[in-house]
DNA sequence: CCAAAAGTGTTACGATTACACCCATGG
DNA sequence: CCATGGGTGTAATCGTAACACTTTTGG
């Protein structure tokens, strides 16, 4: 590593929190296996993040953040993107946004590395194969993690929890086509606190978050009416309630 | 300027939008004149930013946020401080917070520079004393920007707009005491829609986020009640209505 | 026919807006 | 005593939460 402490000069790095809502079995230390009677057949949900283990000092063995030195002449979100398709071989973040900037002076030993940090979301029907170092964790049950990690992924969390309430952000973590009972199950893994599918159903319809596609899935094996599937109407962020109070005048 | 293209070694400079809600009559170009029969003696409100014009290339004669480079051993929020402290000689910024970070390779001319992007609030009552070559400018009518800066201004007044909603940040641009029209005028130039007084009062007092003093203002010279005047219960940031929908059970 | 899952409808509640009305002061 | 601004109260509206009830399927 080249160092360089030129005055003004400084390392730059991103680092991606990719979250992700997945089958809790699959995920590395998920937390308390909730209510067993569960519709769907994959098990009980888990919102995850993507960490990797380092095999080297400095703080060996604990868990970071993919991401990496930004490129010359790379955009940040690009080499965001690059760094999560080398690394860890994901290529399916259906958005990705900025969080905050930490830049304090001793963040990481070395030489000065401001890190510009990310949420991505992942949608539920991919699951990326992952390089043997790579696993998901219930960010319910975080392991030890490097430098100031933690605190990004708590960071991710809680702008999930908020879009998932004003935007249709949900795009970027549920399939194309779902019942309204997955998407339920979605917003419960994500959120952490149960919702209601009946009022989800009739919030995202009014604000034209979701349409209903026409089609009907069969039903599961334990018998039930075969539910309505729906698809997000925007694969893109779209602020859906934009002010909890002091509304403009209509 | 030293110029270091050494691979992942990068110019970091931070930038803050600075608004004030403070007296048209005092901003370059203000917006329209609104209605004229008005309450307070100061003349209509206005939100504005400081700017600075560039004396020299590149962009010569257009207007500049406040800003520079990133000390070695310096934080970032410190590093906004100081430079708005010995650049436009401001000290009274009461709030700030990150935006977004601007990464483009070639977003300014020269070794590439990482801009950090900053909201800053200054109270009503301060007026500092700024040097010559800078000025607040009405936000609703922004003259001609260098680089990204006009697109930081609109993050910035998109920002405050929101957290004005379900937040108490307008203790950032209030006085330390105020009566409900003062306060109603604020609201209402930072978002730039009227707002009721009433249910101003309303809204902030059941959330706590303003308190009343006990104190009466005396009435101005054209007669009137005298108003009631109020603090805000905090001077930090603070959220007071976190979901818009898809609240928590109780 | 019964259990399970999905969908529909109704009610209740909370928060906000809009607006009419009363209060206090200066001229 | 009247114009001006400040404060109080009430009704209307909107959106969501909660929950009971109906519909459709598999065993």
């Amino acid at each position: 590593m080249i160092e360089n402490m030129v005055h003004g000069s400084t390392t730059h790095e991103v680092l991606a929190a990719v979250l992700q809502v997945r089958p809790a079995s699959d995920c590395i230390n998920a937390g308390q296996p909730d209510d067993p009677r569960r519709s769907s057949d994959t098990g009980p949900l888990e919102l995850a993040v993507l960490l990797w283990q380092r095999a080297l000092d400095p703080q060996k063995g604990t868990w970071s953040l993919p991401g990496g030195r930004l490129g010359d002449e790379e955009d940040l979100d690009l080499s965001v993107r690059r760094q999560l398709a080398e690394k860890v071989d994901v290529r399916d973040v259906a958005h990705l946004e900025q969080l905050s900037v930490f830049g304090e002076p001793h963040r990481v030993p070395g030489p000065r590395t401001i890190a510009s940090t990310f949420l991505g979301l992942v949608p539920l029907p991919a699951d990326p194969t992952l390089p043997p170092d790579t696993a998901w964790h219930a960010v319910s049950n975080l392991p030890e993690m490097a430098f100031d990690h933690r605190i990004i992924v708590e960071h991710a969390r809680t702008r999930l929890a908020a879009k998932l309430s004003y935007t249709n952000i949900a795009f970027a973590l549920a399939p194309d086509e779902f019942s309204m009972s997955e998407l339920r199950e979605i917003y419960c893994a994500a959120l952490g606190y149960q919702v209601d599918a009946t009022n989800l159903q009739r919030v995202l319809s009014r604000r034209g978050v979701i349409t209903a596609t026409g089609h009907i899935a069969r039903s599961g094996r334990s018998g039930g009416r075969p539910p309505a599937l729906y698809r997000f109407t925007d694969q893109a962020l779209r602020v859906t309630d934009e002010f909890a109070a002091l509304k403009p005048p209509t």
